[in-house]
DNA sequence: TTTGACTATTGACTCGAGTAGATCCGAAAT
DNA sequence: ATTTCGGATCTACTCGAGTCAATAGTCAAA
């Protein structure tokens, strides 16, 4: 090679765009782009090669924006969730982000805070980005989705078990996950089962609530006490405490969650009693810290996973305008120590 | 109410653009964009008033997509963290999404998974999506931020306790807060205090280690055994396995993650015995789990939200091609039972 | 009534990439 | 030697919003 004059310089200022790169390979915008895209259009294998070189010599990279424009879709998918700091939905942000991915898209985080304003801002705030599905962990049953709408914007509803007429989602079956907690504290012989529900914003009852009413009134058993409180370690733990002072101390408690379960715990072992020897405890969700308390939560556990790899589904289904689905999922009874099995390999059934 | 035949019906198909405000509002889409931003040129209040009407019957929102194009922004930061399920950093996530929010950003997640290759793609990706800056909490002391810097794109590094010329740094003090945690198991009179410490991909010795070491030899005091392993709550249970079994028992454990702290007290009750009275637990990062373990862990809290905060602040001083920073943040030693603190109430200092 | 000094508004170009339609060129068919 | 065909390539327009230079409009002073 005797002299460099006939190849330009790279230009090195701004980044660098289809015009840079077609100009160095010596051929069109559109024929980068061909190449780029695997286009519309053929290209010769020698022009390929020249601009795949001019490609990596400059590193190229498509602009974003760009596509996102001319192509009305941002390969961006935005995810609403309560609290990310919360094991459950943090499970459930890495799975979703992970499922989308496979399918290239990047995800866009938000934190409701359990807050109806903070939802509906996100939302706003999402539609007006252009992205291409929304995934929503909604503090209501029936979250107003008119700006999606509006935009042809779809959503699915995550973490919801009630089937609404035109809404996309996904969720587990509370109520028999619920069941089979309460039925196995039933199966070890537990007459007074306590209940920690937590509160969501709807006034609805909640699905774990039906589950434990019903197992308890199929047994013939009488309904423990009932204690109202948040979703979190520290609403569980308010929750045992109160529930461990009532007149009549249940010998076991379901708890509508982990957290709450763990704060149960805390509250048992600060009354000086034993788990499960003297309270048995249960509870719902499946996340990795019910492995880790001591005693080891017995708990009904969700398929994270598979509901989210189901989620980016149905919204990919759902923005080719196929007619919304409504999956539930089954859960799964994981036996541990917090029930009173000895070593987690308890009948999983009744 | 007579009739609606004066204003045009929403025309409805597509997305409403510029354009269809302009018309409705009969402007030029030039006044449009003035309103909307406030734009570089004044507008009459009464044409104004016409305008945003018009936004609003027609529910208006400017596309992002096309508004990132002419800016050469996207409003939106980049977030890499190894693993959104453990709470650590799904609780940075959660803070560097609020901090974020605040100053009109979006926040694209991603995990790494502590794979470096993973880790690349997902900076290019984010490089390709134009985002104006990304976090970073690499798996690396010195990851290769060249695609970044090819597209001008400011990044800083979280949770990187040392200083690295001309990158954007947040993180803790590693090494003091270490100290501070052994330090306390040393004034409760141990003398021989384990290590359990996560493994890292790069070789180079963790401040906490270094943290641990120091306070040992300042004080005297012989090295106790080490074990590495995972940062996980399994890595620390095999962890605690390990050194409950080795020659010459630890009477006190330091753990460089609440995690792993909560997986060897799992290993330490299994083997039937107590904490603190037959080993003592002291660990790092001070996530919400570790206040609710049995018993509630004394550990080393890192400022996440105040870190988060000025990772934004740093960035957007980056953006503007202010000269690179490093902010090391003091930690604060929690103190709870595992330590042998019988009430939470001992001394914080030595 | 004209000029000047503004202000409000508009037209038109731009950002970077996708792609339809036009054009170019070489080889096979006549 | 033409004509025809078809693959390769290029030209030019588009997406939606930001913004400057030019224009239209308004009112007070001369």
């Amino acid at each position: 090679m005797v002299s460099m004059t006939s190849t330009a310089p790279v230009a090195s200022h701004g980044p660098v765009t289809r015009k840079d790169v077609a100009r160095y390979a010596g051929v069109s915008t559109a024929v980068v782009s061909y190449v780029v895209n695997g286009g519309p259009k053929r290209v010769a294998p020698a022009t390929e090669a020249k601009v795949q070189d001019a490609i990596r010599v400059l590193g190229y990279r498509p602009n974003a924006a760009a596509r996102a424009l001319k192509l009305g879709s941002s390969e961006t998918l935005g995810l609403i969730i309560p609290d990310n700091s919360n094991p459950f939905f943090s499970l459930l942000a890495h799975a979703v982000e992970d499922a989308a991915a496979e399918l290239g898209f990047a995800l866009l985080l938000t934190n409701s805070g359990g807050s109806l304003t903070k939802e509906r801002r996100h939302i706003r705030n999402l539609a007006a980005r252009q992205v291409d599905g929304v995934f929503l962990a909604s503090v209501l049953f029936e979250p107003d989705l008119e700006d999606l709408a509006k935009a042809d914007i779809p959503c699915v509803l995550l973490n919801n078990d009630r089937e609404t007429e035109g809404f996309n989602s996904i969720g587990v079956d509370l109520a028999a996950g619920a069941r089979t907690a309460v039925e196995h504290l039933l199966w070890h012989g537990h007459t007074r089962i306590g209940l920690a529900m937590g509160t969501n914003v709807s006034n609805d009852i909640d699905g774990r609530e039906l589950g434990w009413r019903e197992a308890l009134r199929d047994a013939g058993v009488a309904e423990g006490p009932i204690i109202h409180s948040d979703f979190t370690r520290l609403g569980g733990y308010l929750a045992g405490q109160r529930l461990l002072a009532g007149p009549d101390r249940p010998t076991a408690i379901f708890a509508s969650s982990d957290m709450q379960a763990i704060g149960i715990l805390r509250a048992i072992h600060e009354a000086g009693l034993a788990v499960p020897g003297d309270i048995a405890v249960t509870s719902f969700d499946g996340v990795a810290d019910a492995e880790y308390s001591w005693p080891a939560l017995t708990t009904v556990e969700q398929p994270v996973r598979a509901m989210a790899a189901a989620a980016v589904t149905a919204l990919v289904g759902a923005a080719r305008h196929e007619p919304a689905q409504h999956r539930i999922f089954p859960t799964a009874l994981h036996v541990r120590q917090s029930c009173g099995c000895p070593d987690g390999n308890a009948p999983q059934g009744a």
